[in-house]
DNA sequence: TATTGTTATACTCTATAACTATA
DNA sequence: TATAGTTATAGAGTATAACAATA
């Protein structure tokens, strides 16, 4: 990262931080990244495999590896698809989601507390700046970030 | 990572937004992300395997392979200490400090356009809010992918 | 024929424990 | 005894290719 690039050498650091601390906080959980991941995004989401594949950017083989890890823990399973049955959905368990909340509870407090030495007003700037690059991000791939305020998205 | 979590949730994608990209780019190249954390660490630094343990927070036993599959590659070298002969010392070889370079000159670059939807005085208040974060924290974590380098220094 | 998901396989990455060589 | 490094082993995570079941 050279003086050239104060932006986005800030920026690289900022999310190395922020990913090692996730890191170490889901393995107090006993959780790697991509478990953590996975478990993250069934909080507000019943996908398909494929959807999952999709969301997590992997292959559909390494989801079925994922989940099966997952729901030999007991905290996702796999229900039939009502309406095609070559699909599965996946689902958190009632211990899954318990875990997946103490764990993001903690996160944030840990997050906030590298944050102190900002102003609240300053927090949501730099809330709202990320959120910013996020959705320009995702609109340019084609993703949708908030699926459950998406009434009918259709697939491509 | 719920919608009530917004600080923790928009780092949290941001930095996955931010490894992903790195994870994609250090691919092009053939390198793993632990690949690509070695030899980051190597372009100034000529560390012993147990130095190296410390710089990754990884087990010696875990540096031993990440440093011979980059062996095998021909992208660093091995070599016997001179003061203590149970020790081995680890540096680039030519080819390994050009790959590095070229994926380190790629990523600056492609941080940089996910900053393009925002202003330039938004960029600046970013440098600036995420700088005072990494300030806050500059001794009590070491990523380290890339290593702030000094201007220009040469390397031997 | 195309899509969904799993399996078989191979590789990287990681840690623990046991080992060798050197200090 | 203590330290530096490797090896043996086990497991997670990942991709590719081949496969079965369903659409």
């Amino acid at each position: 990262m050279s003086r050239t690039n104060v932006v986005g050498d800030a920026l690289a650091q900022l999310s190395f931080l922020v990913y090692g601390t996730l890191e170490r906080l889901a393995a107090e959980h006993g959780l790697s990244i991509p478990q953590a991941r996975l478990l993250g995004i069934l909080r507000d989401r019943t996908p398909t495999m494929i959807e999952l594949a999709k969301l997590l950017s992997l292959d559909k083989s390494s989801i079925t590896g994922l989940v099966s890890r997952a729901e030999r823990r007991g905290l996702v399973k796999r229900t039939p698809s009502a309406t095609d049955r070559r699909s599965t959905t996946v689902r958190l368990t009632r211990n899954g989601r318990a875990l997946v909340s103490r764990a993001a509870t903690q996160f944030e407090t840990q997050v906030s507390a590298f944050l102190d030495c900002l102003q609240p007003s300053e927090r949501g700037h730099l809330t709202n700046l990320a959120s910013r690059i996020l959705a320009a991000h995702a609109s340019s791939r084609d993703i949708d970030l908030f699926p459950a305020t998406r009434p009918d998205a259709p697939h491509r």
